[in-house]
DNA sequence: AGGAGTTTGTGAACGGGAGAACAAAACGAG
DNA sequence: CTCGTTTTGTTCTCCCGTTCACAAACTCCT
């Protein structure tokens, strides 16, 4: 009875946009496999989710399965793809050039997720003569004119934690608006602007927090 | 009125858990600023989040402010810590020293955490002859041995998608019960092992789907 | 000592997500 | 063509997490 639109399904729940890209990997792998339909079982196997989870989410883009039957896997995953917004062309300016800078820069999953790593960026200049994964690192002042010149709207930040905060508002100043932050720290940024955070060391805390907890209480939940 | 262990505040929110290594960052941030109290206000603004939900958070551990004060930067900052686990040390082994196997063997906010990077593995020969972060980095066939010498709990898996099951396989055979997860797989594991999950390509495609709304319908939710 | 001003800790309302359960729809057999 | 089977899409309920709002408690000033 709601009114929505075809084309564009509106506002997806968050918890459901996170999940999406599993749900991509999963049915690529599955057509990897020579699969052409799955199940909504299947795939969340495939996905570690549960199979209702599964259901709902994909019913937010629209009614791409067929009762009885499942999903065509290409097309499911096309849509998909769509809806992220993969299927087009992402240019990444990543700064910071460090141990994980060299490791993002060579990570294959980015171009082949729709990710086109355009320039590394550093502050240190005598990294400026080396390549990194097919490309020069170039120098910090370089990046509007790169971020102008390709178009680039997302920003990788794996500089230091002291950098990070001066990175990121000339990145805003420059035109981005999604940031993905590898530093141990807080961005602050305006509205209208996404950050991501990834933080190596509070996912070790999290696990070690749990761990404490096990050898604590080892009879708490498993019986002896 | 709930009768509360005093020692040990039982299940403490999931959600809170996450955020705590946050605070203590910021905490230790002050610290080092030399700030030696601090109001809700202040260090939620420092931590980035409201502060109605850090004191909620705060209170799931105990009461360890003042009223009409605030906090003692130094002792909350230890409390945390102890909460969490990061008081005492955890060994840990990360497997696959590719690029991102280095960086995070280089990684020194690990270290300064609590965390202590015992051993690094790789199943290929050619690279048992390297020396990462001052580690030799042995053979994945020791991996049982090196856990049961050190009471390793905690494994990082940094290797191909591909072998990751087959890696968290033996690290749970091994006696490992926690474990961190840089391959772009689901891995499935046995009641009572945790694993989190950090999928660089995921995050990337999560920005990438609210760029692309905010491309589509720039005037939905500001008003030109 | 007493009152004004601050700041914490928490009870209560609110919103969103997870999971169960079921109706609707497609397919195939007879 | 009809009935049974399979699987999706959706509704409903419950639970977790967030936020508001306020009482309790502490300090400082007079």
């Amino acid at each position: 009875m709601t009114a929505r639109t075809p084309d564009s399904a509106r506002d997806i729940p968050e918890a459901t946009v996170a999940r999406l890209p599993v749900y991509l990997r999963a049915l690529t792998g599955l057509a990897e496999s020579g699969t052409t339909t799955c199940s909504s079982e299947e795939l969340a196997a495939t996905a570690g989710v549960n199979s209702a989870k599964l259901r709902k989410d994909l019913s937010y883009l629209g009614s791409y399965g067929t009762r009885g039957v499942g999903y065509d896997v290409e097309y499911l995953r096309y849509q998909i793809a769509r809806e992220i917004g993969v299927t087009q062309d992402w240019p990444v300016v990543i700064v910071g050039i460090g141990n994980l800078g060299h490791a993002l820069a060579n990570y294959s999953g980015f171009r082949s997720r729709g990710f086109r790593v355009v320039a590394l960026l550093d502050a240190d200049p005598d990294r400026h003569e080396e390549v990194v994964a097919g490309l020069d690192v170039r120098s910090f002042e370089d990046l509007e004119s790169i971020v102008a010149d390709n178009a680039v709207s997302i920003g990788v930040i794996a500089t230091p934690a002291v950098a990070a905060q001066s990175v990121a508002d000339r990145m805003v100043a420059a035109g981005i608006t999604s940031i993905l932050n590898f530093a141990p720290t807080v961005l602050s940024v305006p509205d209208g602007v996404d950050v991501r955070k990834v933080d190596l060391s509070i996912e070790l805390q999290i696990l070690a927090y749990h761990e404490q907890r096990k050898s604590v209480a080892p009879g708490a939940e498993v019986v002896s």
